[in-house]
DNA sequence: TAATATTGTTATGCATTATAACATAAATTA
DNA sequence: TAATTTATGTTATAATGCATAACAATATTA
């Protein structure tokens, strides 16, 4: 098993963002699993739970995707009732999202195993590292072409 | 344009995460465009070119890709005569994996550019920050489940 | 020698992401 | 007001990323 040299890769932030993100994300999947949520539908939900009555073009746009793919995941959401599409007076291009009870119970459930599962996996770095690395992340964030 | 309360996600690293690597990734794709490369196919070049002779199995460990995602990765730096496979002849199972010289001249060129652009990109953060960053990311990199 | 494991490969499916084109409705402008 | 432009949600489509099953050739182990 000859060790493999990946430092030059190590020089670029980008690769450390990806491989220590792949870790939580593995683990993040299989939290979700017995939801039978994604990534995607979950943060969906949080996010329509947490803003109820947005529509879909604010909705695409916080989550950093583009419209049409936003379409399957609240066909998927809705067809499950744990939201609903609910067309607007004033703009009646529109649909207003909204959770159902059911939405906001799965809601409450997965927050719940989410933030232990994450708890958990990082439990071995002190908080105020952790504090510190995502207060760099924002800076990083804030850092997008086309936008400063 | 009201603006989305996405505050339940922010308790999550992970989502940090996401958000920050998208920057840098939509930053490094547009770096690799005019090379004709995608993160994948850059990523196993430079390992290459690092390892030389390593083989497919091996790099599908360290690029954290299952085999077969891998093979259509080499047939194409293959077809561009940036890489060779060679056969072992104590593992005639295996291939070795070699730069050619025009890989070589391509790692060099994308090294560069790609290093300007993070350097470029990130250049608002102070590098004592981004080095206590990747100290981070490399704890929970290491926090892999199934390892420790 | 026989059984098992490894390497590379093909085929396949699902998820993610991006773009073009469209119908409906709203907003803007002439 | 009428005509044009823009915004919202949708369908269709394609490229990419990622995972698994199955296989031939070869190596390793029992």
């Amino acid at each position: 098993m000859t060790k493999i040299n990946d430092e030059t890769l190590r020089t670029f932030v980008g690769y450390h963002l990806k491989r220590s993100f792949n870790v939580i994300q593995s683990d993040l999947i299989e939290t979700l699993r017995p939801f039978d949520l994604r990534m995607l539908t979950y943060s969906a939900l949080v996010l329509i739970v947490d803003n109820p009555g947005l529509n879909q073009s604010r909705l695409s746009q916080i989550m950093d995707i583009e419209r049409p793919n936003l379409v399957v995941i609240i066909d998927e959401l809705e067809e499950r009732e744990l939201i609903t599409r609910e067309r607007v007076p004033t703009d009646r291009r529109s649909y207003a999202l909204h959770p159902t009870e059911a939405g906001r119970a799965l809601y409450r459930e997965t927050l719940d195993a989410v933030t232990q599962h994450e708890t958990e996996l990082l439990s071995g770095i002190a908080p105020e590292q952790l504090e510190q690395m995502i207060a760099t992340l924002k800076l990083i964030e804030s850092a997008k072409r086309g936008q400063a």
